[in-house]
RNA sequence: GGACGCUUAGCUCAGCUGGUUCAGAGCGUCGCCCUUACAAGGCGAAGGCCGCUGGUUCGAUCCCAGCAGCGUCCACCA
């Protein structure tokens, strides 16, 4: 038997297990009737993504839950994919078309599509090979992409289906239009930011007379565009007006003023100029104006921009070919020179950005697809507050019901050339083509030929969809859907969703929605859970993580330069000491400050376990010791031995309770804190006694069977945390009985029956007094060469016995060479002492006991146990607590004066022979 | 404007619907130790009116209200 390197080699036995694991399949989940099914789906990454922080929080917490419910024995599957992010993955490869001096309008859309997939394949799978160097145990053969064909399948299916309930629709109608990247986005995926900007007044001069409406603007440009000046009905400053029309300055148009219900009197001058085509409430008065208006006198929006925001031929000459922010410009300027602007105003308000390039967006007018939401979030927000779905932190289920009780149709059309195209047709007709034909043919395939005029020259939508309408059937598309497979049956509905609140609305919300909608119809297995009206649900948990921000708080950022490379962290750290930290550092739902040398925190713990380890192999071979397997829990066992048995299993009990209750954190806490200081500072500490010692070999044989049996146990439940570092233990201990994986093995549950009260007392009492020791030492600056006597003095005969008993762990632990009984009367001479509970100990320490440090170290005592007790006799004191606590609460509190009067009495006799 | 979260030691955070000597851990700092698993370690110590103000209660770090600061999300009146 080698023996293991000092300390803990990360490197090499990380690449080594990985690929052992997937050699022998350990991350392939089969449909199997005789185990019960459990199932995450990996939040796609982009395929244009790097594996960031945020990941590695992510996919940690997918993979404890994965590895522990793998090995509680569960049919588990991690189903893993990429996401194909239509405008990130577009503006990728534009960029790279750039650099090579030309662009995709040059290539055309088919070649452009084919190198998008050309890239694809070259850099699409980065994050899912970094995902493995994590330690990620994804089935990895049922890999999916969201534009992969059955996904795609499952896509059109989905658009024709709600198509066919009237729950899509095209038309035209202003959308969120980013000047960049040439395309419409939804509602979520704009982002405001507060700006110091202005307001213009603008005077309209009223045709015929001498009066001037005075309009506020933020966007003074947009007036090229008006196509009425709108006040309130019942105000009276302006009712004369409606009706009137006015001179659009610059353009020279007559313009209505027309009465709105919207209009707010008090905000600027009380009159809006309209601008249907360019701002989302113009919009909606002029479709309320044109409702009960006279055909001939309705409203057309102007457009005045192009798809660039630049301004088009509807412009006056001047102003054609402006890039908005220039219109601004020049539209004030010739305001000013001409005598229309009244006044300009400092403003704060907020102006939307397109949260992929940044790039202000543009209200637009233009024929969009939409999905109709409210009936589908009715549904969805049902679920949630029944309970059927729930989520991790419960506090966004308030955000949930938010976003579902004011939801607004979502805008699914993109004018983008990466992504699903629209399943959609038009006839462009032939010249016996009737006037049925120009309506859309939505079909699952292409169609040969229009079903009005039989014309087979069609034409495909030119759109493609949201990267989202993929992204939304993820957890039953990955499965089979809309085909009746066997892994649908099985694996669906899945059971923990992982993922970030930042993307509640644009994912987890429509996902609900979707899973409800659609899979209803798949035949389940009996007793599986399927809401009330027959539809099932996506996922049973959802676990919001919070968000990992660098030391100082701020959000990671390409442009702060503040986003470590998980990648280097490995290969510094090693990936179980990153999963560890982060899982230790990441309370449920917090957000995470982190650095990367907290990663120390991880390293050291796998290199304290490893150390562990280590000793115990070496003293195995000493001892011809092998794990002993719990036929051996309770041979030649004493305090130390019966202690950690009863430690493990209410370890195992209070790690499995919060794993259950998705409490990581204090599972990883709960993990260190027994490990480090129960295990290895107390116990192996106390072990080395027994096995140095000289009790007979079959002794330490059971012994040290014994404790690396209990290690073996803890490696199994620290697995799901640190699965390289206890991958290569567990093998190096059992080399004698050879197991393919740790990660196979049944998790330990715990066993209440092994907790033992008695003994953790015991045991406490114990640390107690040692502890009372080695602060006497340091505070005295006794060296640990020299060896102390110990004198005791107990009037609990039952503690006075534990300490004698357990005499050798004393003279381990607290170097103390002999312990004697001391009689009654004054403390030995030169002495320090300690009370402990049920008594005092003395240590007589001759000539080199430091007289002032005692006596500093005993006042320190007294002061405190002073404190102590006259708290304690005050609340007695007080009539109201004896009468009205609960008497269990009161007595405790006598016994607790007692105590603290003893303590004082001791303390202050202590203090009184001090020499 | 609305909703939510956070505020505990120098730093980062635990404190389980109020009572166990409850005020804790890690890092950092300061002593002492290269003790035959581990210096990425061991032992010890110093450091805090638990954000502020009220309320409920016999009793509040914990529950309630208000306030302040920080942060996030949603809405958005030109």
């Amino acid at each position: 038997m080698t023996e293991l390197a000092k300390t803990y080699n990360p490197g090499e036995v990380e690449q080594r297990w990985y690929a052992h694991w997937e050699r022998a399949g350990l991350f392939r989940a089969r449909p199997n009737p005789e185990k019960t099914p459990y199932t995450v789906v990996i939040p796609p990454p982009n395929i244009t993504g790097i594996l960031t922080m945020g990941h590695v929080l992510n996919n940690t917490i997918q993979d404890v839950f994965v590895r522990w419910k793998r090995m509680q024995g569960y049919e588990t599957l991690w189903m893993p994919g990429t996401d194909h992010a239509g405008i990130a993955t577009q503006n990728v490869v534009e960029k790279s078309l750039a650099g090579e001096g030309t662009n995709r309008h040059a290539l055309g859309r088919e070649k452009f599509v084919a190198r998008v997939w050309e890239w694809k394949k070259e850099y699409g799978g980065t994050i899912i090979r970094q995902l493995r160097r994590l330690g990620a145990t994804c089935d990895w053969e049922r890999e999916r992409f969201t534009m992969d064909e059955g996904l795609s399948r499952a896509v059109q299916e989905m658009f024709v289906r709600l198509h066919e309930k009237s729950l899509i629709y095209r038309g035209k109608y202003i959308v969120n239009w980013c000047p960049k990247d040439h395309t419409a986005i939804s509602d979520d995926e704009v982002n405001y930011h507060e700006v110091q900007g202005h307001i213009w007044h603008i005077a309209y001069p009223v045709t015929g007379s001498d009066e001037r409406a005075i309009v506020a603007t933020t966007r003074p440009e947009t007036m090229l565009g008006d196509t009425a000046v709108a006040v309130h009905p019942s105000d009276e400053r302006y009712r004369h007006l409606i009706g009137k029309t006015l001179t659009l300055p610059l353009a020279g148009r007559g313009i209505p003023v027309i009465a709105d219900e919207s209009v707010d009197v008090a905000f600027g001058t009380g009159m809006v100029k309209v601008t249907p085509a360019h701002d989302p409430n113009d919009f909606l008065i002029c479709q309320r104006y044109n409702e009960s208006a006279p055909v001939e006198r309705r409203m057309e929006p102007l457009s005045i921009f192009d798809v660039s925001a630049t301004t088009n031929d509807l412009v006056p000459e001047k102003y054609r070919g402006l890039d908005r922010f220039d219109a601004r410009k020049a539209v004030v300027a010739d305001l000013t020179a001409g005598g229309f602007l009244v006044k300009t105003e400092p403003h704060t308000h907020n102006v939307g950005r397109c949260y992929r390039c940044d790039t202000v967006i543009e209200p637009y007018l233009s024929d969009q697809w939409f999905v109709r939401m409210k009936p589908l979030a009715e549904r969805a927000l049902a679920v949630v507050q029944r309970g059927e779905i729930r989520f991790y932190p419960d506090r966004w289920v308030k955000t949930y019901e938010h976003w579902m009780t004011n939801i607004r149709d979502w805008c699914i059309s993109r004018q983008l050339w990466w992504g699903h195209r629209i399943p959609v047709w038009y006839c462009v007709g032939d010249d016996h083509c009737t006037l049925e034909c120009g309506k859309p043919i939505v079909s699952r395939t292409k169609p040969d030929a229009c079903p009005h005029c039989g014309s087979g020259n069609l034409r495909q939508d030119e759109d493609v969809l949201d990267t989202w309408f993929s992204s939304w059937l993820w957890p039953f598309s990955t499965l089979g859907w809309p085909d009746d497979t066997p892994e649908l049956r099985y694996f669906y509905p899945t059971d923990t969703l992982v993922t970030g609140p930042d993307i509640i609305f644009f994912w987890v919300a429509r996902m609900i929605m979707a899973g409800l909608e659609v899979t209803g119809g798949i035949p389940r297995p009996d007793g599986s859970p399927r809401t009330g009206d027959g539809s099932i649900i996506p996922f049973r948990n959802v676990y919001f993580t919070g968000i990992i921000r660098d030391a100082q708080g701020r959000k990671m950022s390409k442009s702060l330069g503040n986003s470590p490379d998980p990648i280097e962290v490995i290969d510094e750290y090693g990936a179980d000491a990153l999963r560890f930290t982060i899982a230790y550092l990441a309370p449920l739902g917090q957000d995470v400050l982190y650095s990367n040398d907290r990663c120390e925190l991880g390293r050291n713990f796998a290199n304290k376990i490893w150390n562990a380890g280590r000793f115990l192999l070496m003293n195995a071979r000493e001892t011809a010791a092998s794990p002993s397997g719990p036929e051996g829990l309770d041979a030649h066992s004493d305090l130390a031995d019966r202690w950690i048995v009863s430690r493990f299993n209410s370890t195992a009990i209070a790690l499995n309770d919060a794993l259950g209750k998705f409490d990581v954190n204090t599972a990883a806490r709960i993990l260190y804190d027994f490990l480090w200081h129960d295990f290895c500072d107390w116990f192996i500490e106390m072990l080395k006694g027994r096995i140095y010692g000289d009790e007979p070999a079959a002794v330490k044989t059971a012994v040290m069977g014994r404790a690396m049996f209990m290690y073996e146990e803890t490696l199994k439940l620290l697995h799901p945390f640190m699965p390289f570092l206890t991958e290569e233990l567990w093998q190096n201990l059992r080399r004698r009985r050879p197991s393919e994986s740790i990660m196979v093995d049944a998790y330990p549950a715990g066993d209440p029956a092994r907790v033992d009260r008695g003994t953790e007392r015991d045991m406490g009492f114990v640390q107690e007094c040692i502890n009372s020791i080695r602060n006497i030492r340091g505070e005295l600056s006794v060296p640990p060469s020299r060896e102390i006597t110990l004198l005791v003095r107990f009037t609990d005969p039952a503690m006075s016995g534990v300490l004698v008993k357990y005499e050798g762990y004393f003279r381990r632990l607290a170097r103390v060479s002999e312990i004697r009984k001391h009689g009654s009367g004054k403390k030995p001479p030169q002495s320090a002492s300690a009370v402990v509970p049920g008594g005092e100990m003395f240590i007589p320490l001759g000539g080199l006991i430091d007289l002032d440090a005692e006596r500093n170290r005993i006042e320190k005592e007294l002061v405190r146990a002073t404190a102590m007790f006259s708290n304690t006799e005050k609340k007695l004191r007080d009539t109201s607590f004896v009468d009205k606590a609960p008497p269990q609460i009161v007595e405790q509190e006598r016994k607790k004066l007692d105590s603290f009067k003893s303590t004082m009495e001791k303390l202050k006799s202590s203090l009184g022979n001090i020499g």
